[in-house]
DNA sequence: GTTAGCACTCCTAATGACTGACTGCTAATG
DNA sequence: CATTAGCAGTCAGTCATTAGGAGTGCTAAC
């Protein structure tokens, strides 16, 4: 299909985005502007007519078959319109988007929503809550992983005669509860020594170290020690670690099946549907897609980089090839976790990134005067 | 468009479930059994070609009419089969179906799902999870309202030197934590003290009550002690409640957008659909649905009813005329809480509800041993 | 390098014919 | 009198066809 123009083209321009002429950065970048506005794939005819370039339909679709060339973008079938591919997008975010600066209106939403919120899950909630409402795409949060953070302290509260709650207070603010029915009537001065015993042991150490070590560390107590902490014995793994569930808040589905892109056919039958349906279902894979994308590009790299994008194949996630996830990080006491959102690749990227930066520097700063 | 005829039938049929002939009852019940199964709208010559009834189709044809006339089935247009209306489903559940036992497969799946569960959450999650993967329909349950149960102990642990969490354990067995962050350190003396007090003063009332009345119960305390429960005294309402978002728990979303319902050309954009997503986006109004259902029909009109039925039009939701609801309570603790699910009302009642009781009674076994 | 013009491709929506599944009614039947 | 056979009429769904529109690629002229 290549002909021998294609070759000489590709000898000609490179495939790095900062070669790209200005005007091919420009054609682009309207290219991106105008398919995320009206979902439709944008052709040479529309570009000129609308004039921001005073070129010609002709001229514009030489230059579009030279980006297409590249890979920025790409059309469905031969006489459609162009819409940007994962590149145009990368390129896009990366140099030719203007960041814009976060509404009034919308900063004076969040600080709304979190002067409402009283303790700390509440402003959690809250914050997913209007991110999910401002940027209308579905918005996820992530509590710091209670695994990656230290044990400050162990508490046990007697509730009634036979059951006690045990309390564990992390470094990060979080706190994890665990009733149990105990056998035998325990006193309160032997509680009072099992607490003393239990912090000495565990306190200060990381959630994970006390996890993989707890058996060891308890073996020498009494058996009816050890028979009220039986179920610590038996599933420490469990018991020192998150519920899967209890670290995600998920708002606004309602927001993504409302994008044009689900008012075809059987949009409810494609994979990407179902790959939707299944994070919504699912909070491993929230967590999943969230950390792998969190972790691997804010801050871990030297360059201290605050935000987070990956557009469609970027995900590397199968059947979410047409989505785009924006997330960063938020403090939690001493402890990090992520907030960010799920959208069409199609998504105003220069709105809502900065959107999701500073929802999340919001509620980290509401948090930290919790 | 009615005829004379039909004036006459209705003079000699009544209305009444119980007056319908056995031969009628018997027709209702294929047509409902059929319908379930294939979601196409049941034809008088279908239901004579598959001769269960030993009729001809013509006379098949009279009896629907009569159905029809009589409010238990419904056709689309003229010339479409006969579906089930709201008060044939009705009739087909009181009266006509037969309640299957739940199968050894689907007693072992769930035994297993339970066994894993470790703390009363995991077990109610569990619960959750198995009923909406045997059921195949979209599961919810929802924990007892802490409103409504009794504030059994309070205890005070404090973190660090200015930070404390308050537990609220209820007599459900359930427990609220809060923590707090105090202005300035506070004694562990001083926190005993509180805590003497606190109990004294709010342990053994409901917490409804003590949300009431909490401002007037410890307005005596002193300036200090005051100023480390600033938060509950600001908020009890709050506080003194769950926060709407914890006492829900969802599974089997994907279940219930597989139903071939969903499939037709614009189902995203139907009111159905939207309301289908509005639960899964907000948790009150899953919480509203539970509630009204379930106190309604289980346990408060002198006859214990095991299970609630909503059909259609009974839920009393106005976007939600094509779903039916299956619900009954478990027991946690001291109070009640509510396992059912939702799914078209094209749905094999005769299984499933079994089954929703079935899993409410599994779990409050396991739960009453926690 | 830029543009105009033209042939061509392909999607979409609209149309209309056709089929199949049903119903309602009437007249005949046992 | 209940039941049945037969027939005309209705309507949704499918399929092929058509026309329209948008856009491309190429070539030749400016």
């Amino acid at each position: 299909m290549r002909t021998r123009t294609d070759t000489v083209l590709a000898g000609n321009l490179s495939a790095s985005a900062a070669e790209l002429t200005d005007r091919q950065r420009e054609i682009l970048r309207l290219i991106v502007q105008h398919y995320v506005l009206t979902a439709n794939p944008v052709g040479s005819r529309y570009l000129a007519r609308v004039g921001a370039l005073g070129l010609s339909d002709a001229t514009t679709r030489n230059v579009m078959a030279d980006l297409e060339f590249l890979g920025y973008i790409d059309h469905p079938h031969t006489s459609a319109g162009r819409a940007p591919t994962d590149k145009g997008y990368r390129v896009y975010v990366n140099d030719l988007m203007a960041r814009e600066r976060v509404t009034d209106a919308d900063r004076k939403a969040v600080a709304r929503s979190l002067k409402e919120a009283i303790t700390s899950e509440d402003v959690i909630k809250e914050s997913s809550d209007i991110l999910a409402k401002l940027s209308r795409q579905l918005s996820m949060v992530l509590l710091p992983a209670l695994d990656e953070g230290i044990l400050e302290r162990v508490e046990i509260a007697q509730l009634s005669s036979n059951r006690i709650v045990i309390i564990l207070a992390a470094s990060s603010g979080r706190v994890r509860t665990v009733t149990l029915e105990t056998d035998s009537v325990i006193g309160q001065a032997k509680l009072d020594q099992l607490r003393v015993v239990l912090n000495e042991r565990l306190a200060g150490r990381s959630f994970r170290e006390v996890k993989a070590t707890f058996r060891e560390r308890v073996s020498d107590l009494s058996d009816h020690e050890k028979s009220v902490l039986r179920l610590f014995i038996d599933s420490p793994e469990k018991l020192f670690d998150d519920p899967h569930a209890e670290r995600v808040k998920i708002s606004g589905a309602k927001n993504i099946f409302a994008h044009p892109e689900f008012q075809k056919k059987n949009a409810m039958a494609g994979e990407e549907f179902q790959s939707i349906i299944e994070l919504l279902d699912n909070e491993e894979v929230v967590i999943h897609v969230l950390e792998r994308s969190g972790n691997a590009e804010i801050g871990l790299d030297g360059v201290e980089k605050r935000i987070s994008i990956r557009i469609g194949s970027e995900l590397e996630e199968q059947h979410m090839t047409n989505y785009s996830l924006i997330c960063t990080k938020y403090q939690l006491g001493d402890q990090k976790g992520i907030i960010g959102l799920i959208g069409p690749k199609r998504m105003d990227y220069g709105r809502i990134a900065p959107l999701v930066e500073y929802v999340a520097r919001a509620m980290s700063n509401v948090l930290s005067a919790k």
